[in-house]
Formats: structure tokens, sequence, C-alpha cells
DNA sequence: AAGTCTAGCTTGCACGTGCAAGCGACCGGA
DNA sequence: TCCGGTCGCTTGCACGTGCAAGCTAGACTT
């Protein structure tokens, strides 16, 4: 057995050290409002408790409280979810100086061990998009009373500027280099879907804005020759412009595109979303989607803190600062 | 099950509503030993507490049993921690079985929020390799008192089968393609140092066993001239063949090398490490090395069980059944 | 001198659980 | 008939915390 199993210092430990009252310890420890303690008391119980090293015990906070002060966030398991954890630091501060914890978990789709709330017991699961039915039993019956989105008024991503916001971009971005045929590549990924389809949505908004015609949707996957397959319908049927769903998406169709003999941009041009270090690095470098990692994490902590207590819906408006980075799939000279 | 929405069901809720006591519930829902409760009673408590959906609450058990279960696991914030999401969740199952919880937590180099054990409190924190004196501090006063590596005896990541296996593989790889002059390239991001310094260390045994010269190590960004400025540099002193940390690292090279002109791999030959996606779909495709997820994940959990109870410690022999991927980076044929 | 007030504490309870100890009813043996 | 033993349950406590309520000694008022 490794490590010692050292006693656990209790506020008991420390009254007794001291010769008074739990109580007072508490209340010094805790600041309670509405007690007078003498300077002196305080003094003595801060510096005991530091000497001693206390720590107060969570499960019995917990119990005690009836709340964990926990919030667990709940993304997709994302081969590649680089820039939500930037947001998500930045959502974990936030949501800190409201005095929770965010615990952030990203599920298996075929995910066979515990899920992380019954773990956790959190005061709120956060998630980016609706949970299913036996997801919202599992909690309720762990006593997860705030879950966001509400199960009962689930709400469309389509109204999120944040979620619509980057494919309006790439749509506008490949029609301001003189695309007017745009397909949309979607990932083969099932865990993605509802984020998937919110953004295909949103891509087909802009591109009937600006009077195009329907954009082609396919599906592409790294593995097998969808990919190929795809490239060439887009090719034959004279697809200039690719909107992809991500940084990932948008490298299996370049590859499959060059594979298969046709040139970057030249033939086609391709963008992606979330601006991972993929993009930078692929060959040709693949132009993609940026986001503000501070204001959306503030954002997310916006939207956890409404839950809890009813501060104010961050605005749907929000768009997250979304900017284009254009690269040599869109923009050619290398 | 009733789906109630706010209030929690106790164990004291399922006694009141048979008219027993609490305790009989307790012992039968804990199959207690020594306990003789009729067949009746047993039937009617595990069915009321089904319908009323009672859940115990952790924070009870965890403050009554004084452990909370737990077991964290600690994993490196690497960008595309791939192979790794499965072994864990292989991990969770084994561990599972023993009663345990397994938490995972990528920390962040730069983090700034909490550590998830200051909100856990788990009994266990599990690390890839050894935590620093401010972490083993922090863990410690938060009442975790099992923490893997020891952090009295840290032990070295050279003499782990698991981590040694790839490099020397990488290096097989190329030295049986013909290949005499090899490079190592390091990634520039330091959140992987250990175990890359402890992989470098592995590339370099595995090339002396072979008679080959040392490694010329550099280290390589996907941003910024390093990777272009090594490439030149090996070539210029005849290095063929390069063995990379990882996918990513790979990646930059064989970006780097291709448009600074040279052929993958009949100039430069370049594998991998985790066999990630992006490997995959890098063009040209990136020869990589992989690992068997199940029997990964097991030595995990078994590491964790033996802190815990000292069960017998995983052999240091075990390799994770790692065998090289071939593909275009290394043996061409596009 | 007697009463009032308040600063500065202490006592005590509840949170929900697991389990030790106790207790009455019944049963079998003497 | 009595008595020990087992079955099947209940009472009660401890875990560590936050906080409501109470208590005491001294200061201050009348």
């Amino acid at each position: 057995m490794i490590g010692q199993v050292g006693k656990r210092v209790t506020a008991a430990d420390v009254a007794r050290s001291l010769g008074i009252s739990r109580a007072t310890v508490g209340f010094v420890l805790n600041n309670t409002p509405g007690q007078t303690i003498s300077e002196r008391t305080r003094q003595r119980v801060l510096a005991e408790a530091e000497r001693l090293g206390y720590r107060p015990h969570r499960a019995a906070q917990d119990l005690r409280r009836g709340s964990s002060k926990v919030i667990l966030m709940v993304i997709p398991d994302w081969r590649m979810e680089y820039r939500l954890r930037w947001h998500l630091e930045e959502a974990a501060l936030a949501v800190d100086e409201a005095g929770y914890s965010l615990a952030i978990y990203a599920r298996q789709i075929a995910g066979r061990a515990r899920p992380l709330w019954e773990l956790l017991a959190p005061d709120v699961v956060l998630g980016l998009w609706p949970f299913d039915d036996e997801e919202v039993a599992s909690m309720r019956a762990c006593g997860v009373t705030r879950i966001h989105p509400d199960p009962e008024h689930p709400g469309s991503l389509d109204d999120a500027s944040i979620i619509t916001a980057g494919p309006a971009l790439q749509v506008d971005h490949l029609h301001g280099l003189g695309h007017r045929r745009l397909a949309f590549a979607a990932s083969a990924d099932p865990r993605t879907s509802p984020l998937q389809e919110a953004r295909v949505r949103a891509a087909e908004r802009a591109a009937a804005q600006l009077g195009l015609d329907p954009l082609d949707v396919r599906t592409v996957d790294y593995l097998g020759d969808s990919a190929t397959d795809a490239v060439r319908r887009w090719h034959a049927a004279d697809v200039t412009g690719v909107v992809a769903y991500n940084d990932e998406v948008a490298a299996t169709v370049v590859g499959a595109a060059i594979r298969a003999g046709l040139a970057v941009p030249g033939d086609l041009a391709v963008i992606g979303h979330d601006d991972t270090p993929l993009a930078a690095m692929f060959l040709p470098s693949i132009s993609s989607v940026d986001f503000d990692a501070v204001s959306v994490g503030r954002h997310f902590a916006a939207l956890a803190l409404h839950t809890i207590d009813g501060r104010p819906l961050p605005s749907e408006d929000f768009e997250g600062n979304a900017r284009v980075v254009a690269r040599e799939s869109t923009v050619g000279g290398r």
C-alpha cells in the first residue's frame, strides 16, 4: 500500500486545541454574518487552523448544505475539442467567482462507465444541446434538479448566434472569394449530430440570404471512400467551395480532393471551423473560423449561473467574436 | 419510478412508506452480512425503493464511510489524447468492478481553475508521471492520502515497458526499412515533457542496441519555423528517418519537409506515435504506433487498485500490445 | 440596587447514511 | 413449565459541518 493514512483534521480538532467551542471555529472560518467574535479569538482560530492544516470535509459540507456547489458541464467527446478547452477554462474561472466549481466531462457515446453526474451529484448539469430522456432520468435520480438546456423547454440551437455565426462566416468567406456553388461537408461522427445539424441549417440560411443555391450536403469520413465520392460528385456538379463542419472534416475533404487530382483551392476551396492546430498544420493549410475563448467561456458561465439562481440569461445575440482565419485551402498562395 | 423534481428521496422515506425502520431498509439495500431479513420484507423494500426512485446520498455515504470511493486519474492536457480516452474507458470499467469510480481529469498546464481533486476529495490520485511538490501538497491538504506515483519513491518512467515499447518499435521500423541515420522530433508543447523525455531515452536505447548513431533530437512546433529548420538540418546531416514524439509532431515534420521540397518518405521517412485519426488523414498518411485499449486500460486500473489496497502491482514488462501501423510516410505507395 | 442590554461565547440539532447493539416473539429441548 | 437460542426487526449513534438558539458576565441605565 502506498501513502500514509493520515488522520483528517476537523474543525473540532482546531477548537479542542484552542480550548474553545466548535461553533466559534465555524463562525470564524465561515465569516458567518450576525456573529460577534473578538479579534483576538478570530486570529487565534485562523492561525491554528492554518497550523494544523485544516480543510473542511467536503462530504460533510455537502450533506449539511444539501448542495454540492458543483456545476457539471457535459461536452461531447469530440476528437479535437481544442478550442473548447480554453473556453471552458475561462468558464471555470467565472463560475469560481460565484462560489461554484465547474467540472467538465466528455461523455463517450458508447460509454459503458457511469456518467460523471452519478459520481459528483452536481447542482447543475449543463450541456451544449438537449439531453436525451434516459440521461435526464439518470440525472433526476441522482438528485440533479437543474438541467440546461431545460428538458421541458429545450429551445433550439438555431436561435443561438454562437452556433450560427461560424457557418455564416464560412459561407460569406467563400462567397466573397467568388464561389457561387457551395457544398457542406458533414462529419460521420454521430457524437456531433445535433450541433452539426444546426450548423448545416445556419450555413443554408446564410447561402439563401446571399441568393446562392441550396448547399449540397454530404457526409465524409476519414476512413473509407466517402470523402473521395463526395469530392467527385461535388466537382461534377460544379461546386467550387466547401463549408466543412470542422477542421477535421475539412482536412479529410482536402486530402481526398488532392488524392483525386483536384487542386485546392483552384478546383475546390475548403474552409473548416474551430481553428485547431490541425488546420495550421495541414498540407495545404486550412482556412478556419476562430472564436474568442474568454468571451465564450464567460458566456457558458453565465448560462450556468442563470440556471442556478436566475441571473439574467446571456444574450442570444452573442456570437463569440468569431472571425475567419484565411489560409491556403481557400486563398492559395503556397 | 416516480420522477419527482426537487425533494430528494431518502432511505427514511422508503422506511416510512412501508411502516418499517430505517435500519431494515439499509440492511436490505446494502446486503449487510450478519443480518436476517425475511424474504417478504426484502422484496417489499426493494420494490418500494425502486418505486420511489431512491438513490443514496453520496455526501452522506462519503461522510459515514470516511472515504469517497473515487479514484482520480490525472492526465496531461494533450491536444489529441485520442487513444488514451479508450484506454481510460476500459480502466473505468475495471475499477467499477472493485466498487470504485474513476474520474478522469485533464489538467491544463496554465490552469487557473481549481484542480479536480479539491472538488472530488478522491481516495486515490493517479498520474501518468510524478506530481510536483505543489500539487502533492494540495492533494494532501484535501485529504488525499494515496498518490501514485508515490511522491516519496517516484520511480522512473524509463523502466516501464508501456512507455518504452513504442519508441523501440518506431526505431525498429525505420531500421528495418534500411534507414541508418535517425533523428527524434520532439514536441514544443511543455505539457508532455516528462513522457517525452522518457520516449527520447527509449528511442536512443533502441538505436544504440541496433548499433546506430545517437539520435539528433530537435524540437518542432507547428507554429513558426522550427520544423523547417529541423528538416533542413536533418537533411544536411544525411538523416533519412525521423522518429516523432507523436502523430501531431510527425505531421508537422512531414508538412515542413514537403514545403521544403523534400520527398516523404523518399528523402525523409517519418513515423508518429498513438495512431490518431490525424495520422490516417494526413497527406501523405503517417505511419504510427497503435496500442491495445483494453489491456492498457486494465493496466491502469490495476495500478489504481494496487495503490488502494495493495493488490499485486502490474508487471513492468507490460507493453500494451503495441504494434506499428505502416503508412505512406515511411513505406510510400501513394 | 435592580434591571436591561449586548459582546462573546457555548450548547445542540439536522443533514442521510451504515452498522453496532438491543429487544421481543417464537421455537425447540429438558 | 421453563429456559436458551435464533429470527426479524428497532433503537441509537457516529461521521463533520453550518447555524439557530441559549447562556453568561460585564457595562450601562434608571
